[in-house]
DNA sequence: TTGTAGGCGTTATCAT
DNA sequence: ATGATAACGCCTACAA
């Protein structure tokens, strides 16, 4: 049987307000009843129980994390952070995994709101309005992550994703590029990716680069369909220059088709990815990419949902963290 | 404020008790105060409260996870499993990061059991005694993963290790390879890995090929350690005609060394990996490995663990799932 | 079938 | 400084 408050108290010959005092020290005690009370709870190895405290206090001091697939290699080093600020500032995570599917995304979100977690931390590849309007009208405070949601009020953390495609596909143009491909996630104007499109978009149209729309394809986060699509570069016989793909899992299905089918990269073809995940300077050739500060998107994003929690002010809505431009063996001059 | 079990009996004009029977449908209501009462659960958008429900209940519905590192991409994959079928017995996952850190790990299983987790699945690098007697000792269930523990009492699931690096001992040996060089995990008898370094001296032996232990070296997890090793070899110009590694990651490791030093992989060398994570068959050349069912790992984890909760009697103290050798690019016929 | 009341383990507000 | 006691929201004998 688990010791309770109440054994100690009877054991020590004092009330249980007593023994709460001394272990929130919240109230003076004298010090010898402190001692004893202390001594007690050593040897009865009493621990507090969370769940009557939650009860009482109204805080379960747990934090909801919702992404859409904890083995997504991003999503993993995401996590890192989150799980350890959480505990630094002494939350526990709950971990719920989406797929990404809106149903499952709301039914998560009511669940864990029921289950009294004080806050959100929400991910996902596509952020439709629906959700939108439904996280504004949740009493739960939320944050997402690595969306530009400069518009909504919804706070969020991410990298400032328009600028990082606009200097990739600067980056690609002055190595001499002019046929570049997009490998974009989706076609939605809400999903995850999207601003990238803009980016391309911007410093192809300032050089005077005609958009060639049959240079720009859906990969829908996958690196199997990425593949297909440069398969398709290939057998349309319109392989461009250079590929910027919107990951870098998508960079490397479009480098492991092009090296399957003996091209050479990047002496043939530059590719480029997005993210810098682990596995961007594992895989050879190295990945050129857009550095994010992974680890930190996950540290800031449950910082800003302990304020949130706290009542505190946010510095800014939307957080923006800084990006680099990282070039690696996977692309070149032409 | 929070709509309670209170409220919604007040505007029903009956007991609470009531309103808990028709939520829990635990004893009979007439057909009409069922109907009332489930329409202002409606109307109010009532949920019942867990917690208070967990403090009478002595359940809290929640299953402590502790791995050494989120971000790793084994990890990753048993999480999905984890979580996925912890949400069908409607369990929520509490999620921590140890580091592999001994003193982490037990006060995270402390913490856990104080969270009032029902049950925990627990992964580690290295199991060393002083844990075992730990989680002996513990009330909460608990099960491990990926450790042949047949000596312990404590569940486990895992695969047949020792006998995975037989067999793939056994076809590199086959396939002409005599010096074969292992690149281990740890030295430790109780790190995750143990078994394959037995593995492998059974079947050179049974081979009559002597161990040459130069080329049995420690990697620690990590691809660059991997990654020096393979330099040392060719430094030391003892280079084997085969490096079998205890991860898929030190392979890749080798491999990389390999490559960035003009030999190539398998002409020159033949690498191969264990785990089969994702990455396996995404780099290139891709490797020849042994095949763990990864999310089924986390599945069948859980499902005891449940099983456990439930008192229910385990078919078997050890799980062990099947494995398969999976050959691809990384090696060849010598 | 329905309601009353006690209890789950804490914290917090009163008195003392 | 210490101790009763009332919450917190829910479940469950026991009574009616």
């Amino acid at each position: 049987m688990k010791v309770t408050i109440k054994d100690v108290a009877k054991r020590a010959g004092v009330s249980i307000s007593t023994v709460s005092r001394v272990i929130n020290s919240s109230k003076p005690v004298s010090s010898e009843i402190h001692q004893k009370v202390s001594s007690i709870i050593e040897e009865t190895g009493y621990v507090p129980n969370p769940i009557a405290r939650s009860l009482v206090m109204k805080k379960s001091r747990l934090i909801g994390v919702l992404v859409p697939d904890v083995s997504n290699f991003f999503i993993g080093e995401i996590l890192n952070g989150i799980e350890e600020i959480g505990k630094m500032y002494n939350y526990d995570i709950i971990l719920c995994n989406t797929y990404g599917d809106l149903e499952e995304e709301i039914k998560y979100l009511n669940l864990l709101s029921a289950k009294q977690v004080e806050g959100i931390v929400f991910m996902t590849w596509k952020l439709q309005e629906k959700l939108v309007n439904y996280i504004s009208k949740m009493e739960t405070p939320v944050v997402l992550i690595n969306r530009n949601s400069k518009d909504l009020d919804i706070p969020s953390v991410s990298i400032d994703n328009f600028k990082a495609a606009y200097e990739m596909t600067n980056y690609l143009i002055e190595n001499g590029h002019e046929k570049i491909a997009l490998i974009r996630n989706t076609v939605d104007k809400d999903a995850f990716g999207f601003d990238l499109y803009r980016g391309y978009e911007k410093a192809l149209k300032e050089h005077k680069i005609p958009i060639d729309e049959r240079l720009i394809r859906y990969g829908y986060f996958e690196l199997k369909k990425s593949y297909e699509i440069t398969k398709d570069f290939i057998d349309e016989n319109i392989l461009p220059t250079a590929i910027f793909a919107s990951s870098d899992v998508m960079a490397i299905g479009a480098i492991n088709c092009l090296l399957d089918h003996g091209y050479k990269v990047p002496d043939e073809v530059s590719v480029v990815g997005f993210n810098d995940i682990n596995l961007a300077s594992i895989y050879r050739p190295n990945l050129t990419t857009i550095h994010q500060p992974i680890y930190d998107i996950g540290a800031v994003a449950i910082r800003m949902i302990i304020k949130k929690i706290n009542k505190e002010p946010l510095e800014s809505n939307v957080s923006i963290l800084p990006h680099m431009l990282i070039e690696r063996a996977s692309s070149k001059r032409i």
